[in-house]
DNA sequence: TGGGGGCATGAGAGGGCCTCATGGGCATCC
DNA sequence: GGATGCCCATGAGGCCCTCTCATGCCCCCA
């Protein structure tokens, strides 16, 4: 009763060899198959497609069929065609590296959603400072690496370049309890009396932008090299930091995170090595991330 | 192994539906059914293409597949639909009213050439003078007719009107042993020693406009009905004729037909009736012989 | 801690599709 | 005119595919 691409493709190869028994010998079947597909085929459509002569020749009704018929076969041609690139491409392992902000507050999402719509792909994580990541990557440690702000070149060429996965603006990280924490917005100014925390992970130059932008003195009082025990600082009411917007997942909930001015954020970019071909498989995490946020109309 | 019609339709009902369970009643085949097909697709394929969580979500080999899946589908549809409307238009009886030279001439070849490339379609031929085939047409007693010369708007509309199906000039008829019989063409004036025979069936008026042509004065010496008598009279030395070239096949083999000059030809047309609608097979009929000729480049 | 929605899985039946063997129509060639 | 070769149709038989039914697993929710 129903259609079949076996069918279709049997009646596009009697056309196209001339013959029955060519078009089997073409398909790599018996002549008997071929008869039967076209003879199932012309049951189905009720009429016949073909004249049985020498050389066989359509009916009306398979010259109107014959290009649907082949556009059918084209496109599940296509499909499997798309499906051996896709594995060839987007298979594999692929080292990231990443700096622990990165890490901690836009891998997860990132890392699940790989594993969800590129199941064939496996991406091992590693874990350094915005220096350390960098070099990984030119020295080939790395196949590709979430940076921030990447010279022009490399940001979401739209199939060549990286892609642009976030635009993270910095904010103030407080106290629950600091007079300022419940404001709309903090200028770095009014924190110039609090101890400032860093911890130098890629983000000082950022927080020194944003300093000079403002016409304030850069003057850290603590530099810690852990995350995790500038939080603590924090928490203790040691000082105040400014940390970026992707950090707000691992921001405990006694402490805030407010926007600070000047306005001041970075871009962070998913690319590959800058100085080598990047596998097919980074191409296949960069698109995939580039589909998701349709970028800018040019 | 290979891929199927099935398991497309399953997975791009369920990407439609936003679920398997949903898909399976959109295809009217259980859910169990939905999810075979997927899971065999994505075995043939050999990576997962559909997210299974709700709503249902594609894998970027999902997307890159779907667009040529819904390809192949529409294809597939469209050679049923196409198959349906033929069906529906190209099947039936068609009533075709001719004159006896085309009957003898033209119509052999041409219900062949239907009876294999329209299988469903059934012409029955009504032999008649010019003068009846028109009148047939007319009063519905025909449903086509191939006619000569018909006004210019019924000619091949190329999509509406009929179809040209050959030029056809005309041939003085003369024994095997008449002194003109070997000439590469014959004028009409050098035969005005001959007696001239005619059949009244629809050439005499193409016959008295080559005689006005030459500025010779029309005079045909008998009359006959049928044309196996002009045959026999001409074979008799009782005189000449002036035929089209399509009776050349009823030419026995002691005549010989000679382009007669002045040069004049008839356009022999198939066509529907003038003053209602044509039956669809009537214009499947049409179409199928303007598809051969492929006609002027307008 | 049940309950329900949603998909996967296994068993079994039915049908579709292939091959093998054979038959018939048609042309060519002695 | 009979033989031969080519080409397609047809029937039988077997395998594999695909469907349904029943059930299980997982996750989310109350």
């Amino acid at each position: 009763m129903g259609l079949n691409l076996t069918q279709l493709r049997a009646f596009v190869g009697v056309v196209d060899a001339g013959g029955f028994g060519a078009a089997a010998v073409e398909l790599g079947v018996s002549q008997s198959a071929v008869s039967h597909a076209v003879a199932a085929l012309e049951r189905a459509l009720g009429d016949v497609l073909l004249v049985r002569s020498t050389p066989v020749r359509s009916t009306v009704l398979g010259e109107a069929v014959l290009s649907h018929a082949r556009a059918a076969l084209a496109g599940a041609d296509a499909v499997v065609d798309v499906a051996a690139r896709h594995r060839a491409t987007s298979g594999g392992t692929v080292r990231l590296a990443a700096t622990p902000t990165v890490c901690q507050g836009l891998l997860p999402a990132l890392l699940r959603e790989w594993s969800e719509r590129l199941p064939a792909l496996q991406v091992r994580v590693f874990e350094g400072s915005g220096e350390e990541t960098e070099a990984w990557l030119a020295g080939a440690a790395a196949d590709a690496a979430i940076v921030a702000d990447p010279p022009p070149d490399t940001v979401r060429g739209d199939g060549r370049g990286g892609a642009l996965l976030v635009t993270d603006p910095f904010h103030a990280l407080l106290p629950q309890d600091h007079p300022l924490a419940g404001e709309e917005s903090v200028h770095v100014a009014d924190l110039a009396d609090d101890p400032l925390v860093l911890s130098p992970n890629g983000c000082e130059r950022h927080i020194r932008t944003i300093h000079r932008l403002a016409g304030e003195e850069y003057t850290p009082a603590h530099r810690v090299r852990d995350l995790g025990t500038l939080l603590s600082m924090v928490q203790a009411g040691l000082g105040v930091s400014i940390l970026p917007e992707v950090s707000r997942s691992v921001v405990p909930d006694d402490l805030v995170l407010v926007p600070v001015t000047p306005h001041h954020s970075r871009e962070l970019v998913l690319c590959g090595p800058r100085d080598r071909p990047w596998l097919p498989a980074v191409r296949a995490l960069v698109d995939s991330v580039a589909r998701e946020h349709p970028g800018p109309p040019r």
